[in-house]
DNA sequence: TTACTTACGTTCGTTAGCGCACGGAAGCCG
DNA sequence: CGGCTTCCGTGCGCTAACGAACGTAAGTAA
């Protein structure tokens, strides 16, 4: 059994009533996810649900060709494992450590009877199932017309995002913040999550790099300049950066919402 | 209000128990779908939700330069406005009506207050909404890793699987089922749904016209040698297809499911 | 019938990304 | 230190799809 307040490293477990969370955290356990660490496979039953505090974790499917595409990613700010609530049990796709890290996990039965309690963290869950829809009809459109210099910036900075601590999480993280932020992955992994060819990647990243966004070192990249990565980075970003954060925000605000 | 046994017609519907769909009835109508006709736009707050008895329709995202893509088609088996239950009550996604025909439909209040109840109705949309899942995803792959003429073999089966009236139901379906069936589609908008130039639906479709598969005649697409399409079409389509019947068959199996 | 709109057919140059192959260098390990 | 594996860089021919332009025919309306 863990603290509830280390569970708050999790977006979604934060945004929990303390009543809620306590009971969740009963039969929640604490796993260290390594890079590369298959979670689910395409029909699976699966047997726990996660949700991560620092590490990263990525959807996607291989076809037969062995080819394959992400469609969503899943970090702080959501959990793993939706189909255990939305009633499938298995899903298609793959899921895989693309950051290794640290995640909260709670077993299938516990999940769904807290599910089926109906209160918070029903509403929470099935919002946040709707944000991972956005992530996987933007990945459609971006696949479709957006060259892979522009994913790439996408999916820096969604990760980037992902890594990033909370600003009013900040006491709770010991260490100091990093100054550069720096993700540890190959070009080769970042080629099979985008769907592409290695090359593609290590010439884009090659772009990035000659004009002092990015910093390459085999198997690590340094943001250098963010703010570079938004400006040449497409719409599929701030499409689903928005969703996340309406979808996640106003969590109980039962009002008709914007128009 | 309508008939319960009309609302049959639409696979959601008529897998639910006579009761809650008795109680449902009160609160739909049915509406007529003209071709074209934008359901949703993205962002806007949804009114209805819809459960299409004959028509389809097609989810999609429009990108600044105009481009689109769909990530999403719904037709008899499935219903639009997921988003009014899963508590987003908007989705960046539009929704156009792709092939004309009838739906029922139902306002968010009393989708709402049906949802929340918490009986088979919750639980079979919960599952449905997971099947949109797959189909996103799904899209992301295909867009990323197969042909146009792969795809549009996997979209003319999609929606071929919606306008077929269910062998079950044939009873309730007075004329007689059409030997050919036909799509009224021009490939204008075919293309604007799989988010490729239109160009390029009329060399695959006269591909597929050369082969004897389908026979083209402005506007109307007839589809003469379906087993035809099934051996050239990606493994897209099946993998749909599959998901779907498996979400929505064994709804209120509460079995762990297989492995 | 004629005029007109809409939809399909075709061509051509261009390009992003693929598949393959090879070279080189960074980091790890004995 | 030397050897080895893994990762990144580069070049080259190839193909699917793009963008644009133009022609033609089907259907519609006067």
């Amino acid at each position: 059994m863990l603290a509830a307040s280390i569970l708050l490293q999790n977006r979604l477990l934060a945004a929990l009533p303390p009543a809620e969370l306590e009971q969740l955290a009963l039969n929640m356990e604490q796993v260290t996810l390594p890079l590369g660490k298959m979670l689910y496979e395409p029909g699976e039953q699966l047997s726990h649900a996660y949700f991560p505090s620092s590490a990263i974790i990525s959807l996607h499917y291989v076809i037969e060709s062995g080819a394959s595409a992400e469609s969503a990613g899943v970090g702080r700010e959501g959990m793993l494992g939706v189909s255990l609530f939305m009633g499938g049990n298995s899903t298609t796709s793959s899921a895989v450590v693309q950051t290794a890290g640290l995640a909260f996990r709670i077993d299938r039965q516990h999940l769904k009877a807290a599910f089926d309690q109906g209160g918070a963290l029903q509403k929470l869950l099935l919002r946040y199932t709707q944000a991972l829809m956005t992530q996987m009809s933007q990945s459609a459109v971006c696949n479709r017309h957006h060259c892979i210099e522009q994913q790439l910036c996408r999916w820096l900075l969604l990760t980037l995002d992902r890594l990033t601590p909370d600003v009013n999480l900040a006491t709770q993280i010991k260490g100091a913040t990093p100054p550069l932020p720096e993700l540890v992955i190959t070009q080769e992994l970042i080629a099979n999550m985008l769907g592409v060819r290695r090359e593609g990647i290590t010439e884009a990243a090659g772009q990035l790099q000659a004009k002092g966004l990015i910093r390459y070192r085999r198997g690590h990249i340094a943001v250098l300049e963010r703010h570079g990565l938004e400006q040449r980075v497409c719409e599929c970003y701030g499409v689903v950066k928005k969703e996340i954060a309406r979808l996640l925000t106003d969590v109980g605000g039962e009002k008709t919402g914007p128009a």
